[in-house]
DNA sequence: ACCTGAACACCGTTCAAGT
DNA sequence: ACCTGAACACCGTTCAAGT
């Protein structure tokens, strides 16, 4: 008897490379659980709920089996975390861009910023380090073309889409701790609450700065910043 | 009965604002352990096997406790991580730097990332956003001033530093990723091995490059890429 | 081929009680 | 003031067995 499927339409398998074609016959045991649910209930739990949220008994509960018939479709929980961001970037509307090709750096790598500002959870699995969504390599290839219509070698293009991108990550990453930190205030604070009198004479400038450090942090703006970057990258 | 403290010296207590000076006659019961010790315990488990294996029940078995008496001396498991930050720039000595301005921007930036290249723990930890370390807050000054001495305000000063702390960071944070993947061959890659012929058209750089990219990410130059955000940030 | 059950070796943290 | 013991509510993964 088959176990309640709920809204999962069948599925067509995992991936084309896995012989699981329509004139095959099946062997064995039936499935009872796709990929797919099994990813959709980790997403969702993350979503509603946060990375740590998700073990793999809790999605196994959440899907109805047993935390070990995950392991047939997902390596590890590593694996199972990267395979949630697949479908994200379809879920962002594609924004109309600039003709200037410098423009376009600019703008994609802003765009880029402001999607996954708005998912978190996201930036917090990218830094395992895979990209599993195809939808969203159209930014990579942008900026990498755009690049090239800047006088950029293709191989330069690549070093130049990186070093973006750690712009774009770097930011999303601090923030997300400054957030954790103001989620929290009562949490000991060490810089620049670290500083002390003596310190003026060795580090006058973050001591002048002190009082407004965190000022200083909410009013960093990525578009302007990136704009400087993306100029020293394309007069190399 | 005083249990064994082995080489750790009597040391002054956590912090300045503790009020346990000399005069202070101590009430209640007397301390068994510092938080020095468990710090240095954290710090030792982290280094020999990774932050994954720090666990409040190992650092107390390490410095013969109980794992709640450690909640008296740290908030938790993140507060205790953070803190084994502290000491670690002191173990690396400070390098002579060039006197322009604008070469010891670059050149702090990259003894930033040398530095931390050979501590990848260290990384892991930095992301949860706070600095505990003194001993390296004269990088964050180096950078700032040399800005301010290249004509920069001190606002757009310390705007700078965060962007080149991103670019250092992203190198790190991804370079690790890179190292875990090549220590797990057998692990599924998704990029570039997620294009399919069909995305040639859409994606004709990225499908041109597929072949490169791993060897694109070992050939990355921090230092190079740095050199042109520092121009970039620099003529603002 | 796919799934189950039991087991192994762990977690962080709260609470009430002791010295 | 500082530490302990017991408990709560969990973990990821391996292994041998079942269908």
């Amino acid at each position: 008897m088959r176990h309640d499927a709920r809204e999962n339409a069948p599925v067509a398998g995992k991936g084309s490379a896995e012989g699981r074609a329509e004139g095959r016959k099946p062997v064995g045991r039936p499935r009872r659980i796709e990929a797919r649910q099994i990813v959709d209930a980790a997403r969702r739990i993350i979503q509603e709920e946060g990375v740590d949220a998700v073990s793999m008994r809790r999605v196994a509960k959440e899907v109805g089996t047993t935390p070990m018939a995950l392991y047939h479709h997902v390596r590890d929980k590593d694996e199972l975390l990267m395979l949630t961001l697949s479908g994200m970037a379809a879920t962002v509307p594609r924004p109309a861009l600039p003709d200037d090709p410098r423009e376009r750096v600019l703008a994609t790598a802003v765009h880029m910023h402001a999607v996954l500002r708005g998912m978190p959870w996201v930036v917090e699995v990218l830094g395992l380090g895979d990209l599993t969504d195809k939808g969203a390599l159209w930014m990579v290839e942008e900026i990498i073309a755009s690049a090239v219509a800047c006088g950029l070698t293709p191989d330069e293009a690549v070093r130049a889409y990186r070093t973006i991108w750690y712009c774009v990550y770097g930011d999303l990453v601090f923030r997300r701790a400054v957030d954790r930190r103001t989620a929290e205030p009562d949490r000991k604070r060490y810089f620049p609450a670290l500083l002390s009198d003596e310190d003026a004479a060795e580090l006058p400038h973050l001591t002048a700065l002190a009082d407004r450090w965190e000022q200083l942090t909410e009013a960093y703006d990525v578009r302007e910043q990136l704009a400087a970057v993306v100029t020293g990258l394309l007069s190399a």
